[in-house]
DNA sequence: GAGCCCGCGTAC
DNA sequence: GACGTACGCGGGCTCG
């Protein structure tokens, strides 16, 4: 067995220097890390390691450093180019999924010494590194490897070298010192010298020792006066072996290579011709599953004979086909089901027979794997299968694992599996001109469902590990996994809409619109498209001469505030802004509604996205329900087409400044926490301090400018940003922006370290352990570079507020369903939970929605949750 | 006609 | 260039 050890900062520098100053597209320095991953192909190439360690340096000082202030202190700053390149590395390190080993106030050489120490007695161990310093881990079974010039450090080489066996190195250390680390030695005393002397007197205490006893008289003077020089070098430069480490030897093994997101690195890396290995690679080695016939089985007889293939334990992976819908609006029926387990696969067609729900059920039972269990649950919980919760879902897996990734089964099969998956659009077409389900040869959908299944199955297991790897399995199965079944259950509630209120609604818009329409043509002297950005621009700036205000890639801007600007100067723009209001509010609300009211139910079931936003916030779709309108006394009328059951009411509890508690929990900013803890308006209290006035004395302008930079600080905004949302002054804006950071310290100390941590890892961090890779930190691009660090910023924020509020569906789900089964769930909107109560239980379920959402994370802060009720949406919120 | 991009606007 | 995360509308272009 052999475990391949790699001084990462080692090899990294070593190709920095060695390699001409490469850039990708972007301007990001590339040639640390094309050199990095050359030498880490070949190692593992040459090696063929069963183990694999890439060893990093912990940020901070080490214990050196406490017994010697100038411990390194002769080291030239690390140049910009080179340690923009170390999250990149670190990056391709976890890409390839090679173990990497960090340990806080801890040097890479003492985890390595430490590695060597506890390694079994029959594993030989290669560590990649030209550190000197390393020799005295050098033993028969322990060798150092320099790569870029194809040497082998054994004993032989280190005495050869050193002119000591690797057993002395120290000693001779202790002598001759080290200026790369300033370790100091003793001044007159060369490499020759300090091994001939240790060689006589066998190690540096007895040379000390016998100091006077030395013939040559330059020596004996240097060793009697700098015999403490000499100890302190020995000590700094002894390795520690004791270090503690976060893994067993078992955790060193290199996983399988991701090669989907390799992909992507190197290609933005611009690694051509690492592109073509790893795509010459995968098609060497990444067979299709065999073909082979698969078994078509039918019904609940179908269902139990795969039910009972299976051997014990193991969850079978199910991929279920949708039969076609005739309408968005109508329940999707199931149509069959592919199924993966053990050995087997095979595809059930569904009948709807009589016996189908309990012979799914028992396929079910002992848990199952999926893409997406929320689908699986909803379509399966409307046909009248409740089944038994998941075990996996591979989508959210992969998901957690990279938010930004493709994750379609094939992707993933390429990456993880290294086997071609073929895609269901492979197998139906895509679009309009898909083939239905039910028109597919069977034979083809069985083949592409068991092979999706398998991919499913194999895929479970993998992802699971790299989810405990990576510390994400807890809020994978604490949160994610446990909410999918939420989402189904709210999903198949829905909610009631007023048909008949919106096509009054829609009537009454019609009627303002045509009215508008013809008055718009009056001014424009013509008639035109209203709703046509592009002949508006035509009339605006060609007909009419109005000054273009700016630009957007095809042409002159029309938008809101260009229109409002225009106002000032002609009757048309102001025209055009209340047709666009209205057209808006039909199109997108009140006409698009009553077109997805499931006519079975009476209802709109929307479809709620777990892994639709990079940040861990949900997305929805089908009507996207998270962008009602709330703003205008126009808008918020839609809400009121939002109404409850008969003899139910409409409940909506929503966080009260969640983001911005979340920011005064992270910051820890006195005045911030302060102004939460009195229960205070926290705008008001920013404007009273950036002002250095009296909160009674803020006028809501001062308010509003206020409510703006706390937003723009949780959005990573600049100056020029807020003054623009504002409309005033950017130096003004500047001023404001310079006193707050003044009042605010915390929040200026957490900005900054939430940026430079995140370019030191790579990714960020929210407050349950969601994680989101921000590569372009470190890329020369200015304008990429400033985005990773809103999206730094902005992401810790928003992500802890979707973690916090899915941590509070699974539980507010969890407590309902035992206490109060005739409660449901119907809405999120990000900060916000809808509920649909029994009108007689209005008072003591709004208490207990409260109690936990509040009670869900105790930060530094309170959280408070408002709660309103009412016979709509708009009366509840 | 389908599918895609663009500009725009809604929410938190 | 400048404020993060989404979805979806209508217009208009391209493609077959």
């Amino acid at each position: 067995m052999r475990l391949v050890v790699i001084d990462a900062a080692n090899c990294i520098y070593r190709a920095f220097f060695a390699l001409p100053p490469l850039r990708s597209s972007g301007g990001t320095p590339t040639n640390a890390v094309l050199g990095f991953v050359n030498m880490l192909n070949k190692v593992v190439r040459e090696e063929a390691p069963d183990y694999l360690a890439v060893v990093f340096d912990a940020p901070g000082k080490s214990f050196r450093h406490q017994l010697f202030a100038d411990y390194k202190a002769t080291r030239d700053a690390q140049p910009e180019d080179l340690s923009v390149q170390f999250p990149l590395v670190r990056e391709v390190i976890d890409a390839y999924r090679f173990p990497m080993l960090e340990v806080p106030g801890v040097e890479a050489d003492d985890v390595i010494a430490t590695l060597v120490e506890r390694a079994p007695e029959d594993l030989e161990i290669a560590v990649v590194s030209t550190d000197k310093d390393l020799m005295q881990l050098v033993s028969e079974r322990v060798a150092l490897l320099d790569t870029m010039k194809d040497r082998r450090v054994g004993p032989a080489e280190v005495e050869e070298r050193l002119g000591v066996p690797p057993e002395k190195v120290l000693d001779v250390r202790a002598l001759v010192g080290d200026p790369s680390d300033n370790i100091p030695g003793v001044k007159g005393i060369g490499g020759k010298g300090a091994a001939k002397l240790i060689d006589e007197w066998g190690d540096l205490e007895n040379l000390l020792e016998h100091a006077s006893d030395v013939k040559a008289k330059r020596a004996r003077e240097a060793l009697q006066e700098q015999a403490d020089i000499a100890r302190l070098s020995k000590e700094l430069s002894t390795l520690r072996r004791d270090v503690e480490l976060p893994c067993q030897l078992e955790d060193l093994r290199p996983g399988v290579p991701d090669t989907a997101r390799l992909h992507a690195l190197f290609s933005d890396l611009g690694f051509t011709r690492l592109l073509e290995s790893l795509d010459a690679g995968a098609a060497a080695s990444a067979p299709s599953e065999p073909a082979r016939d698969v078994p078509i089985l039918k019904g609940a007889a179908g269902l139990r004979e795969l039910a009972a293939a299976g051997e014990g334990g193991v969850p079978p992976a199910v991929v279920l086909v949708e039969g076609t819908r005739p309408d968005a609006a109508a329940t999707a029926r199931p149509f069959a089901l592919g199924v993966a387990r053990g050995e087997d696969a095979g595809l059930v067609l569904l009948q709807g027979g009589a016996e189908e729900p309990a012979a799914l059920g028992e396929l079910f039972a002992g848990g199952w794997i999926a893409r997406d269990t929320n689908r699986v649950q909803r379509v399966l919980g409307d046909a009248g299968v409740d089944v038994a919760p998941p075990s996996f879902d591979v989508d959210l897996g992969a998901f957690l694992l990279d938010p930004a990734a493709q994750r379609t089964t094939t992707t993933l099969a390429h990456a993880y599996l290294d086997r071609n998956v073929r895609s269901f659009e492979e197998v139906a077409g895509r679009g309009a001109k898909a083939t239905p389900v039910e028109s597919l040869l069977p034979n083809e959908l069985a083949a592409w469902a068991a092979g999706e299944a398998a991919a499913l199955r194999d895929l479970a297991p993998i992802l699971r590990d790299r989810l405990e790897e990576d510390g994400l399995l807890a809020l994978f199965e604490d949160v994610e996994l446990p909410l999918a079944a939420v989402l189904a259950r709210m999903e198949r509630s829905g909610v009631r809409v007023d048909e008949g209120f919106l096509g009054e609604l829609s009537t009454q818009y019609q009627k303002e619109l045509s009215r508008i329409e013809a008055e718009i043509y009056g001014l424009a002297g013509e008639e035109f498209l209203v709703s046509s950005p592009k002949q508006l621009q035509r009339i605006l700036f060609e007909k009419l001469k109005l000054p273009p205000v700016k630009k957007t890639k095809t042409g002159f801007s029309t938008d809101e505030k260009v229109l409002e600007q225009l106002s000032a100067q002609h009757e048309l723009p102001a025209a055009i802004l209340a047709y666009r209001r209205l057209a808006k509010l039909k199109s997108t609300y009140v006409d698009a509604l009553p077109r997805l009211v499931n006519p079975e139910t009476g209802r709109i079931h929307p479809s709620f996205h777990q892994t639709g936003a990079a940040t861990g916030r949900l997305s929805c779709t089908d009507p996207n329900l998270q962008n009602i309108p709330i703003r205008t006394e126009e808008g918020v009328r839609i809400r009121e087409a939002f109404i409850p059951a008969e003899g139910m009411t409409l409940l909506s509890a929503d966080y009260s400044q969640v983001e911005l508690r979340i920011l005064a929990h992270y910051s820890g900013d006195e005045s911030l926490i302060e102004a939460f803890e009195k229960g205070e308006d926290v705008h008001r209290r920013t404007a009273a301090e950036v002002a250095g006035i009296d909160p009674n004395t803020v006028t809501a302008e001062q308010r509003a400018r206020a409510k703006a930079i706390n937003f723009g600080i949780i959005y990573g905004s600049t100056a020029f940003g807020i003054a623009n949302q504002l409309g005033i002054a950017s130096a003004d804006a500047q001023a404001t922006i310079d006193t707050y950071f003044e009042r605010y310290r915390g929040v200026r100390r957490f900005l900054d370290e939430t940026i430079r941590r995140a370019r030191e890892e790579g990714f960020v961090r929210t407050l349950l352990g969601r994680r989101r890779w921000l590569p372009d930190l470190t890329s020369r691009n200015r304008v990429l570079r400033q985005a990773g660090e809103r999206m730094a910023v902005n992401t810790v924020i928003q992500g802890t507020a979707a973690d916090l509020i899915k941590k509070t569906m699974v539980e507010v789900h969890e407590a309902l369903a035992a206490e109060a089964p005739e409660v449901r769930m119907i809405l999120q909107v990000h900060d916000e939970l809808v509920f649909e109560v029994p009108t007689g239980a209005v008072d003591p379920i709004r208490e207990r929605v409260r109690d936990i959402m509040q009670g869900v994370y105790a930060l530094r802060v309170p959280l408070e949750v408002e709660v309103g009720v009412g016979a709509t949406w708009r009366e509840a919120h």
